[in-house]
DNA sequence: AGCACCACTTAGGAGGCAAAAT
DNA sequence: ATTTTGCCTCCTAAGTGGTGCT
């Protein structure tokens, strides 16, 4: 931001706005950018053995599919089923007489080598060509990436309109892999102040329509064919627009803590309420506001079967007695929610209930409720409840009760960021925010495993130095000789083989750069007989190891030498504590790799209260909210430190 | 009540880039 | 110096929830 746009920066979280259904007086843009039209590359297709050159609008099809040879949709069957049929309409629309009839004679990878070719050029651009792209990049952004509302410059979001495709459906989507069509100016409605300059559209095309409607955000829409969708382009996360909305959302939330407490009381009186229909709105409810579940609204036959609280079927929800709801499902995004909680007897009771014969398999939890009665009935018990509201309340304020019960005063900027982060897990496991496990998770966690044993293996070779020095110590301190499970021969024998490897390639690596040194100096150079004195222990090491023998702690110099015994302890009791340390982070590890701490930072946690705890513990902003982040937060930067939510 | 339609927020993954590890 | 890792940004799918009509 250069010096000019700070001095007018418009503080709009300093004025009181009533109405938001105007958004704008003033709207003016460039509209949308296209993505580049497509060229054709003319790599064949290989059909039954036979290279087929295919027509350009056929060739891009296919080019989409096999640059996607490597991915996991290739597994699935509906893929490939959806991408075929297209492919086939397409190379009918090309030509009346194509021979593509079967999809396991058609061989992609001539294609997808040629786009792996492409990859490696990129990245092998020269920093310069690198630099250029970039630039060129930058101006587009400049243009097309700002908009003027009511005279002041705000960002635009998503100003590319989304490239032509496979749809790639999450979870089991009927329509994963159809074709998504190159979208055209034609296909585009612009939305832009009266009076500003209509935004020109490629040369040769018109645009969809043009609308001037102040009482909506977006800048431009288009129906996508796949799915019937509309998409938008927005202002980006940090616009005014934007930012004064994230506002009203958490006002709202603190709008529910103040009355939360007799909603409780009133839900928890309706659960024995003789109206099914208002039983079934008060255990949903119940979920909601402990479970934070999402609404659930009821979803047709073309989308991933997935579920939220009101639209939960027979087999989601089981029962163990005496009051243990176990739930399995899948919910937005296909992720699973797998839990099992003691709820409110009364809770209980109730899910049996609902769940009799003739109920079975297949039917409706609630059959009496869904998202519009429960927010109709949130509504009257305060204005603009919703049930997505109770998320947000309770993330957030689990979060700040967290922050402020594990957050240590005096401890050092480390211990609080973690403090921050447990919170911040607490709250991402509340709301069931999981990400994918990387490809190199496993052998991640086996190297930490490593680290583990050998900092064990380290421990066990103190404690036999301690039995060297001080044989009492066997009967004495009894409990540091019992056997580690987990340190077992095996391991010790890898473990040695590997660093005396490693030994000897640095000795030898060593040895050789000497040499090479001594050689340019005109030196005599060392000889073999040097190396090998150089390497005797190492030698020695390797003797023992080759005969397959497992090598006793005894058999090795001691760790350090002319220890006393008091100082043995002493290494012993820090190896401890490593050992401790390196398995929490083992455990931290695991555990994050599953968890998505962002999700709920960035939509759910109001920002106001990190930035309190920030100043309150004096931890910069930037250690927990990236530039964006605190781009789009800047309406809660000002915050008191003593701000509560 | 049930729908079609619309506008907006929330979500995880891909990919790029810089820092850390080797 | 190169590879690995981890974080950030971008992308767009997948939700929520409102309105207006029948």
């Amino acid at each position: 931001m250069n010096d000019e746009e700070q001095e007018i920066e418009y503080k709009w979280w300093l004025e009181q706005k009533s109405d938001t259904s105007v958004k704008w007086q003033t709207l003016s843009h460039k509209g949308v950018v296209f993505p580049p039209p497509y060229v054709p590359h003319n790599i064949p297709l290989v059909y039954s053995g036979q290279k087929l050159l295919l027509e350009p609008p056929a060739e891009e099809i296919a080019s989409y599919f096999a640059q996607m040879l490597d991915t996991d949709y290739m597994k699935n069957p509906v893929f490939i089923k959806n991408f075929f049929r297209e492919f086939q309409i397409i190379l009918r629309e090309c030509s009346s007489r194509h021979t593509i009839e079967e999809f396991s004679k058609c061989d992609f990878t001539l294609m997808y080598e040629h786009f792996q070719r492409i990859k490696e050029q990129k990245k092998a651009m020269t920093k310069e060509e690198k630099d250029k792209l970039k630039k060129e990049k930058e101006a587009i952004k400049a243009s097309y990436g700002v908009a003027f509302l009511d005279g002041r410059k705000e960002k635009v979001g998503n100003y590319t309109i989304e490239p032509p495709g496979l749809f790639r459906g999450r979870g089991e989507h009927p329509k994963t892999g159809c074709y998504k069509r190159r979208v055209q100016p034609e296909d585009v409605t612009i939305n832009i102040g009266k009076d500003a300059q209509i935004p020109e559209p490629p040369a040769g095309h018109h645009w969809k329509n043009v609308i001037h409607d102040s009482t909506v955000s977006w800048l431009a829409m288009w129906k996508d064919n796949v799915n019937d969708n509309f998409k938008y382009v927005f202002l980006a996360p940090g616009s005014s627009l934007k930012g004064q909305s994230d506002m009203k959302k958490y006002e709202m939330a603190r709008n529910l803590k103040g009355c939360v407490d007799s909603i409780r009381k009133t839900y928890t009186a309706d659960l024995r309420n003789k109206d099914m229909a208002i039983r079934q709105r008060a255990t949903a409810l119940y979920l909601i506001d402990k479970l934070a579940l999402r609404a659930g609204n009821e979803k047709s036959d073309d989308e991933a079967d997935t579920v939220g609280c009101c639209s939960l079927r027979y087999e989601h929800v089981s029962t163990e007695e005496p009051n243990i709801l176990v739930f399995d499902f899948l919910g937005k995004d296909s992720v699973r929610y797998f839990n099992a909680v003691p709820v409110d007897d009364q809770v209980f009771k109730n899910i049996k209930i609902f769940k009799r014969p003739p109920k079975t398999h297949n039917d409706d939890l609630f059959d009496r409720l869904n998202t519009t009665v429960l927010n109709k009935h949130l509504q009257s018990l305060m204005p603009g409840l919703t049930a997505k509201v109770f998320r947000t309340f309770n993330a957030s304020i689990t979060f700040q009760d967290e922050l402020r019960k594990h957050t240590p005063k005096d401890g050092t900027l480390q211990e609080k960021l973690s403090a921050y982060d447990k919170a911040n897990r607490r709250v991402a496991e509340l709301c069931n925010h999981q990400k994918g496990v990387g490809k190199s998770h496993e052998s991640q966690m086996e190297k930490m495993q490593d680290k583990v044993l050998s900092l064990k293996y380290l421990r066990r070779r103190y404690i036999e130095q301690l039995r060297q020095v001080e044989p009492k110590m066997k009967r004495k301190k009894a409990e540091l000789f019992e056997a580690d499970p987990e340190l077992t021969d095996d391991w010790i024998l890898k473990y040695e083989i590997a660093i005396t490897k490693k030994d000897r390639e640095r000795i030898v690596n060593k040895f050789d750069k000497e040499n090479a040194e001594r050689k340019q100096n005109k030196e005599k150079a060392l000889l073999k007989s040097d190396l090998k004195e150089r390497l005797g222990e190492v030698i020695a090491k390797e003797k023992l190891l080759e005969k397959g023998k497992i090598p006793s702690v005894k058999d090795f110099p001691p760790m350090k030498r002319n220890a006393t015994a008091d100082k043995l302890l002493e290494y012993i009791a820090k190896t401890d504590d490593r050992i401790k340390t390196a398995k929490l982070q083992m455990e931290d590890k695991d555990e994050n790799k599953t968890m998505a701490l962002n999700t709920s930072r960035l939509n759910y946690l109001d920002p106001r209260i990190t930035i309190a705890w920030c100043k309150t513990f004096n931890v910069p902003v930037a250690k927990r909210f990236s530039a964006t982040q605190r781009e789009k937060f800047r309406w809660a930067m000002d915050v008191d430190p003593d701000w509560e939510f």
